[in-house]
DNA sequence: GATGCAATACGAAACGTTTCATATAATAAG
DNA sequence: CTTATTATATGAAACGTTTCGTATTGCATC
């Protein structure tokens, strides 16, 4: 059905190695480029990317695997990064493995029969032991958001100051004389959730502050989660002046919990929220934020990624960590002993 | 550096097209299957798509085109293709192409250069010019929830009952007696806005009610947008007394504003909210609601999408419509005149 | 142990490109 | 008008599979 090159062959009476010359920008005589291109619009011939595959060893793939599709931070990294990509004609292939180690180690293993040029990936297996095929096949790997620590000089990644993110956010309440700050995390285990963890009882520490085990909470990074959590955290016969939550989802939970308890923030409990929440200009307009640079992450790992493409399978891997910014609301205030 | 089935060859001394078959499923006598199976154990063999494809004329790549990847209804339909597509072996390729024309057609084209096998499009351009090459090429496509009129013979497609679900919502409003409605649609000129707002219109009509323009915001499916629309709604001088909203992030955005405004559900407004607000159990226990099946439009599409694939090329077009439900809640009253 | 018949294995030719090494055409110089 | 020089065109082989049609094997039967 499809034309080919052969077709065009046939059509212009050039030889093959002149048109694959000519679609691959290499210079024709100008009666033949006229030629070519009349014989393109007649053929309605379109390039086979599979046979080119084949020939040229790279498949002009991306394999993405990510553990939902159902979250706005992961989605809007994908999102910038398959558009670098798609511009320097990668394709992504995306698979879900709904946080199942056994689904995202099958994911790879498709990814791999598919011959992907790379790998980028937002792990659940914390051991990266699913990785392993794609390493051995050579092919570059990249890790988002979360780091595996056994495999820093195996791999590339591009992730956030997660403590240095957390601490930004306590160190300002603790600034201001709040001494119990309510913290909500995402899911214990996590990287993510582990460093966080980790800059919020840093910055106590720093304030000399004895942490309590009833102010963290963990929300699982859902807007259920971070409702609820906060219900729990507003129950306390002591609750926290200030509370710090940590992904997009909990904080629009916590915000929705914190309403519907008729607490005014920041009279009542100062609130530090997390992620693009400034994009809801109407809604929250004055909360103080730390946030992610999203879009820079997703387009950071697909030119990372592209680096590591072009350096003809010589990479040396690098670890980009970005830094987060604390936008300043009115949502916070001086806690007067 | 990856074996391929010549070094099986070698390895086992066994013929290429043995190896093929044993590879598809064909029988192979006992002590070749064990030889077969030794060989790729030791040199890591794993079966080449790309070539595989170039054979079979087959990809066994799908396309998804969409308008957003930070779209919940979206990403729940995306996700749950997915997962049956890629239990069936097929790829899918993601494509964003941001509510933007040019950039869907050009999607389309990157897919086609790639010899997908078929075409799942969540459609920007409404013309459906854009799916022309696709058509041309042969391939099965697919809308998912827009349907593009003039492509009603030439494509199939998975959608919802729209006006109906409007419908529903309204009648069951109209039924306890509300007669200022207020409705809060997507954006202007898409396909769903415009069906549920015939949908509103005709149980409005059916109730013998004007409708008044004052009543119909677009809140453009952002929860910002859903946030701003309803404000508007308060501040009319004759507010609604009750309110219907059509999407799952502008009915977050109502919540919020009717929460913020101190406004009792169902007391001072009925009101019925759109899409999966069920999972949030404890947020909104209460909230009456139109459900959309997302993931059965997901694996339908995907179904679907495979039934046309297996067909050999004769398939004929189905448009199949799913229906929405209503879910009871507490957030609608009976209004007393 | 020959004979017949399934069952299984095989060799070679594709699929549509790219890429050599070589050949030809165009241009410049003598 | 040759010859040297460069620019462009070419044929054939390869990439790693699948799929024919045919060849071989194993086994049961005589």
């Amino acid at each position: 059905m499809a034309a080919t090159m052969k077709d065009l062959a046939r059509e212009t009476g050039l030889g093959l190695a002149t048109l694959s010359k000519y679609f691959n920008g290499g210079t024709v005589r100008e009666k033949n480029r006229v030629l070519i291109e009349a014989a393109v619009r007649k053929l309605h011939y379109v390039p086979n990317e599979v046979a080119r595959s084949l020939k040229t060893q790279h498949s002009r793939a991306i394999g993405v695997v990510i553990p939902e599709l159902s979250n706005t931070f992961i989605t809007s990294i994908i999102s910038s990064m398959e558009d670098v990509l798609r511009k320097h004609d990668y394709a992504v292939i995306v698979c879900d493995c709904r946080s199942d180690i056994r689904r995202e180690k099958e994911a790879v293993e498709f990814l791999m029969h598919r011959r992907v040029d790379g790998l980028i990936n937002m792990a659940t297996d914390t051991t990266g032991a699913h990785l392993k095929t794609a390493l051995a096949a050579g092919i570059p790997v990249l890790l988002i958001d979360r780091l595996i620590e056994s495999l820093r000089n195996k791999v590339s990644a591009v992730i956030i100051d997660n403590a240095h993110a957390a601490g930004q956010a306590v160190r300002k309440l603790t600034g201001l004389g709040h001494r119990r700050i309510g913290l909500v995390l995402g899911s214990p285990g996590l990287y993510t959730t582990d460093c966080r963890l980790n800059g919020y009882l840093d910055a106590l520490k720093e304030a000399g502050i004895e942490p309590d085990d009833e102010y963290i909470r963990y929300g699982n990074y859902t807007m259920d989660g971070g409702y609820q959590a906060v219900q729990d955290l507003l129950a306390l016969k002591r609750r926290p002046t200030a509370l710090f939550v940590t992904n997009f989802e909990m904080t629009l939970g916590a915000m929705l919990a914190l309403q519907r308890g008729g607490i005014r923030i920041p009279e009542d409990l100062s609130v530090i929220g997390f992620d693009k929440l400034e994009l809801f200009g109407e809604i929250f307009p004055d909360l103080t934020l730390i946030r992610q640079p999203q879009l820079s992450i997703g387009r950071e790992a697909a030119n990372l990624m592209l680096d590591l493409l072009g350096s003809g399978g010589s990479f040396s891997h690098r670890i980009v960590t970005l830094s987060t910014e604390l936008t300043e609301g009115s949502s916070v205030r001086v806690l007067k002993p």
